[in-house]
DNA sequence: GTCCACATGTAACTGGTTACATGATTGG
DNA sequence: CCAATCATGTAACCAGTTACATGTGGAC
């Protein structure tokens, strides 16, 4: 139940309507929390029903007109309730270390080609973070919101750097392994 | 649609009930791919009656009693497809950073004994995989076989060693902001 | 004969994905 | 007036989760 509370956070960043938020997701809180514009409408609908947050007053009635959102006092207390909450970390879901525990048995035939590609797009996504540090975090911006979200960053980061890392030792390791 | 073949490899491995599958999904391949034992009731069922898998005949019937399945040529063909085609990484989700971004909108008070209880987690889990490590790879098993499974178990190491590390780095920097 | 562990399943629900539908606004 | 873009939605589907149902066989 995570979507509801990543939508009450970006919504307090900043009143947005369905499309922006849409837009937002594909950077920023997307890194880590993806949604597709079909997610985010619903889901916008349940909290209006649910009092969380509301439309902005400006009288659009339906389909095709903006319509701006803001979180509501009960909405703000439900995602300070849910920050503070014990929950247990989700168990890993790799489908590539899955694909490779079946080479083992199928043979590597064909999977080369692939890690390369998945190396290429994590370092571009590497990049990317760094770049977002660089232009972000100069040494100075010292609020607590700078350092929590410096901290999220690198995060990010911390885990492209282990895939590409391994990933270029995948790749060694396939090279020295006899042909099947 | 990873499961059915987490199945498939796992059943190629050894020729198993599903209880026993479910067994092995809480160790081994359930590092990565976890499973309960309703999804693989229901996915062996499916794979039987599409021609992937079969039981063994040994005349049993119904409820309550052992079904062991093995994987059928086509089966494998399937998995050598599957294991061999491109597909994309899936972007990460995780709550954990989410409730940081939203800590950092609605204040950290709370989620500091969260962080500690993942680390901690995060240790254990550590230590197992180590063990495993210390148990299974010793220098000089190197089939190729035993090469692909040490890469795999690497991963996980070097995850949960990220973990650990940025966890660490976050309660460090909790404390030294100033509190909410 | 009762309880427990083994073993296989069904049903309902939830969240995420894919495909499609529809209206409003603006630039050429 | 037409196309592109902005904007909001509906519907069907699929995988994973949770709760529950049912039968077998052995230990006591």
């Amino acid at each position: 139940m995570s979507l509801p509370h990543a939508i009450l956070t970006a919504l307090l960043e900043k009143p947005s309507s369905g499309l922006e938020l849409t837009r937002r997701f594909d950077r920023s809180i997307g890194y880590f929390w993806s949604a597709t514009h079909q997610q985010i409408y619903r889901e916008l609908g349940r909290l209006e029903r649910e009092a969380h947050i509301r439309a902005l007053p400006a009288e659009q009635p339906a389909r095709g007109q903006k319509k701006v959102y803001e979180v509501l006092p009960a909405g703000r207390a439900e995602l300070t309730r849910w920050t503070a909450e014990s929950q247990d970390p989700k168990p890993l879901r790799d489908a590539l270390l899955l694909r490779l525990r079946a080479a083992a048995v199928v043979g590597t035939a064909g999977i080369e080609s692939d890690l390369r590609r998945h190396l290429t797009l994590h370092q571009r996504q590497l990049a990317e973070y760094e770049e977002i540090q660089r232009r972000d975090f100069q040494p100075g911006k010292d609020t607590p919101q700078d350092r929590l979200h410096h901290l999220i960053l690198r995060a990010g980061i911390d885990l492209e750097t282990f895939w590409t890392q391994w990933l270029t030792r995948a790749l060694q390791e396939l090279e020295e392994l006899p042909a099947q």
